[in-house]
DNA sequence: TAGGCCATCTGGTCCT
DNA sequence: AGGACCAGATGGCCTA
């Protein structure tokens, strides 16, 4: 596995606006597709789809003066998109810094995030269901007891997801775990983020 | 150098 | 109508 804590790159002409205190700085710096003045890229993305169709576009906007509040309008959606992003980062970084993982010198990826964290519930449930265990059968039983709902929700989720696994049948999805029994859960969320950070 | 990951731009579509 | 959301494309950075 890589390391993902590089430095921030620069920024763009464009995105001088400011950035959010926490936000991860943009980078791009002088990419063709990123570094804006506009016109450099929409010159850049001409050998593209998108590219192709913006060009067209942009002969049919006659005037300059039309012209130039399209430009505009496409710099205004591109800072709205950026600040998206940057707000979509925020929520992973949140993310990587409550599910525990080994390497915390190594930033994980996006990928390795959502996946820890799915399997970090998982297992976290799993851990509830067991600490109430002695409740299970308890269907029946009086009292409080948030056990049995919790464990036939569970178990509700378990078999809506091998439904659609089976209807799916999704393939190559590696960092995904066959789901099983609850107990293994804990087992399976510890060997992964051992994998993740010290493996491959 | 190839492959993985990422940020950004962009145009289309959906939503309010 | 305008903004949010999405997916495709592109190119930079980094590691093995």
């Amino acid at each position: 596995m890589k390391t993902k804590n590089r430095p921030p790159r620069h920024r763009t002409p464009m995105q001088d606006t400011e950035a959010t205190p926490g936000e991860q700085t943009p980078d791009r710096a002088q990419s063709g597709s990123g570094g804006l003045e506009l016109t450099k890229g929409l010159r850049s993305r001409t050998t593209r789809a998108g590219g192709a169709r913006a060009e067209v576009s942009r002969r049919r906007q006659g005037s300059s003066g039309r012209r130039e509040n399209s430009v505009q309008k496409r710099l205004e959606s591109n800072e709205r998109e950026r600040q998206r992003m940057h707000k979509l980062n925020n929520a992973f970084q949140a993310l990587r810094e409550v599910i525990p993982h080994v390497r915390a010198d190594k930033k994980l990826s996006k990928i390795e995030t959502l996946t820890l964290a799915k399997n970090y519930i998982k297992s976290l449930t799993a851990t509830i269901l067991t600490m109430s265990s002695s409740r299970l059968p308890g269907l029946e039983g009086p009292g409080p007891a948030p056990g049995p709902k919790l464990y036939q929700h569970y178990h509700n989720q378990q078999q809506q997801q091998q439904q659609q696994q089976q209807q799916q049948q999704v393939t190559g999805a590696t960092l995904d775990v066959t789901e099983g029994q609850p107990q293994g859960h804990l087992q399976r969320y510890s060997t992964q983020i051992h994998s993740f950070r010290e493996g491959s």
